[in-house]
RNA sequence: GCCCGGGUGGUGUAGCGGCCUAUCAUUGAGCCCUGUCGAGGCUCGGACUCGGGUUCAAAUCCCGACCUGGGCGCCA
């Protein structure tokens, strides 16, 4: 007898133009719906649900005994005949002839795989395996997916290098966020809060359109449902080019993913119905963001960083993507380039979605002498980036780049609350398992 | 780190001093039913986070621990 799963199908593939044709499905099982002379099992695989349909009276018995008994979530494959069927879900149903059940599942279930009953966050990501076997929380990982592919896609056809830079580094850091220490042989090193510098490296070194899509780590013991200890960070680095360029590359990337995500079907799924934005997209700078702030009533200090109530300020008045541009250098870090040498407004922009910050980047500073006179203003010490000024000594292109939030992108575009929804196994303050 | 909430069957919830032998839904076990698609009907099983206190009486009030949701801060 041969494998059950040999030629499995998926359940979508199948048609009711196959009408009396042997088909194999696998997968598992989601529901029973017993109506005594007549038994359904709906069998779920990644593609979506098959209807299994047996009649008492035709069946043979032992296997609709063994079909009524199998556990909900149990790992079935199913050898069976196609029926087109009118009153059957998908337009077909399968009649089966054999059925192994590949694995039991355990009873009772952790979580409501059908939808019929919530759970709460914890509860979902304590059980992640099976919460991803909801049609919501799967599609929102095929997105996920696509909208990697998409960024991909993206910046391969304008010439991108992928790069992959080390993510166990050395103490020198932008600084900034603190840092998750760890044990390298005999010394103390670190897990990187960004690619920054390695990607501005590369400037020097010809390659001048680079980007990595990795995670960052960050040991902020911030509790919010826009922060994770773990992210994935999209980041690029052009050379010869100014700020200006890299947002223009920005918007139409962020355009261009949205219009990869309006169309695919599982949106539905979701109950969502997202726009792609229309670029280019409004950029305000930061002088006018106070102004505006201040006519709400939101007194922000010339020179401080936006508040969270400011940022939703702003965004509920713009209420679409937005940059902020011409930054105070003191709230930049030592690499955005000032406006005009001497002034105290830097080349650095962020990308606001009306929620949440996505995005932000600058013109680099290239200049040897500045960016150790930046590194050494800032209060860090010049020789722990020696590393990282060498490669200003020989030949260094004017550059600029970003680095883009994929989880804040997704939980943006997909209308979700908690970040954590959006990453497989997400780690927190508290979470480090699974 | 600060400030507010919350921990009740597997899951999601109601109850907020005595009416609790704790509600409802779903799940589980079993039975009935030949077209379900959140199927329907009937029977049964299953829970007050832990420790201390107040009280004649605590799921309910107080204190502590642990867990947890949100806002802010930090940060991207």
């Amino acid at each position: 007898m041969s494998s059950p799963t040999q030629n499995r199908r998926y359940a979508n593939e199948i048609t009711a133009d196959e009408d009396g044709e042997r088909v194999s499905i696998a997968g598992w099982v989601h529901e029973k719906r017993d109506l005594g002379g007549v038994f359904f099992l709906i069998v779920r695989d990644l593609s979506g649900f098959a209807q299994v349909t047996l009649h008492k009276s035709e069946a043979e018995q032992e296997l609709f005994e063994r079909v009524k008994k199998v556990p909900r979530e149990s790992v079935v494959a199913i050898v069976g005949k196609v029926k087109s069927e009118k009153k059957a879900p998908s337009g077909y149903e399968i009649i089966p002839e054999r059925m192994e059940v590949l694995s039991v599942a355990s009873q009772v279930l952790p979580l409501d795989t059908t939808g019929k009953v919530g759970a709460e966050l914890d509860t979902m990501l304590d059980a992640r395996f099976m919460d991803l076997r909801t049609e919501r929380t799967k599609h929102i990982f095929i997105i996920r997916s696509r909208v990697l592919k998409a960024i991909r896609d993206f910046l391969d056809e304008r010439g991108f290098i992928e790069i992959n830079t080390p993510k166990i580094v050395s103490a020198a850091t932008e600084g900034g966020t603190a840092l998750f220490p760890i044990s390298y042989f005999e010394r103390e090193a670190f897990l990187n809060q960004s690619p920054q510098l390695y990607k501005q490296m590369l400037m020097a070194s010809g390659f001048d359109h680079v980007y990595e899509i990795a995670p960052i780590f960050r040991a902020e013991e911030h509790d919010t449902t826009k922060h994770l200890n773990e992210a994935t960070s999209v980041d690029i680095e052009v050379a010869f080019v100014s700020d200006r360029a890299v947002m223009e590359i920005l918007e139409e990337l962020i355009a261009f993913v949205y219009s990869k995500v309006v169309d695919y079907s599982g949106l539905a799924k979701l109950n969502l119905n997202p726009e792609v934005p229309k670029t280019p997209f409004r950029r305000i700078t930061y002088d006018e963001a106070i102004e505006l702030l201040s006519g709400e009533g939101e007194e922000i200090e010339w020179g401080e960083d936006l508040s969270t109530s400011a940022e939703h300020t702003l965004g509920k008045m713009i209420g679409e993507l937005y940059f902020i541009t011409d930054w105070p250098c003191a709230i930049k870090p030592f690499y955005a380039q000032p406006a005009v040498e001497g002034k105290s407004i830097c080349n650095a922009f962020d990308l606001m979605h009306p929620r949440l910050e996505l995005a932000s980047g600058s013109q680099r500073v290239h200049s040897y002498e500045l960016l150790k006179r930046n590194i050494e203003s800032k209060g860090l010490s010049a020789d722990s980036f020696e590393f990282y000024l060498d490669a200003f000594r020989y030949g260094m292109p004017p550059h600029a780049g970003w680095g883009l939030g994929v989880e804040r992108l997704l939980m943006s575009m997909l209308e979700i609350e908690n970040i954590r929804e959006v990453v497989l196994f997400p780690r927190d303050r508290r979470r480090l398992a699974p």
